[in-house]
DNA sequence: TGAATACGTCGGGAGTTCCCGACGCGTCAA
DNA sequence: TTGACGCGTCGGGAACTCCCGACGTATTCA
């Protein structure tokens, strides 16, 4: 049961659709299949997926799995990305500066200033 | 020249390297490449492919081919996270809650296939 | 007890990803 | 011009993804 990176477990239309049901609460998995056109072995392969990405966690009630959502990966995501809103926010205005310099040292139009 | 999805582009190690690069400014094929224990076609596939997710820009300048990162494709990650920061907030405690009734309760795991 | 239900998982096929070496094109320097 | 450089892309192989039908197991109900 080898470990599966967040950022492939999120890789799917599929996948990320199945959090998105899971966060009305938890779920088993025929009522989950119910909701896309895919067998019933597909969405559970899936799920295995997520289980092995930490964003779901499987309890047993009786014959049924129940799948619960754990959003905690979503963090190194989160932070992941927070080191390019970052650059976005600060660096917006020092990026078209770069931008328009250098396309007007192309000598493809000159008027911009900054 | 077929659009891709801005998660299938981030699924690859080497793909959020390469953005991680770009932050610090625009950057030549040859150079990106030195970075990585991989050949330089390889290197430009990738760039292809986060250029048809809209997270690079090419720029040619003479012989060589400067990338730029475009970061705002990766808004749609972040407002797709953050219906799950918010589940996450609010629900904290509640799942918390049930991990703990539950780990105390676990002991049933490790399976034998076949 | 036997039949039905809920599920995991396996075998396997079609398609895709990821990488490489080889080739060709455009650009620069001499 | 000639030759070296920077780059994209193609052919192709190995590995992986995604899905399915079939089968096995555990649980529930009659």
């Amino acid at each position: 049961m080898t470990a599966v990176d967040v950022f492939t477990a999120l890789a799917n239309p599929v996948r990320r659709d199945l959090l998105g049901h899971l966060r009305r609460g938890p779920r088993n998995v025929t009522d989950l299949a119910s909701n896309f056109a895919l067998g019933r072995p597909a969405v559970s392969e899936h799920l295995q997926i997520l289980r092995r990405a930490a964003l779901v966690r499987e309890e047993r009630r009786g014959r049924e799995r129940y799948y619960h959502l754990d959003p905690r990966p979503l963090g190194e995501v989160g932070s992941w990305l927070e080191t390019f809103e970052r650059y976005w926010n600060e660096r917006l205005d020092d990026l078209e500066a770069v931008l328009n310099a250098e396309d007007a040292e192309d000598s493809k139009d000159g008027e911009k200033a900054k």
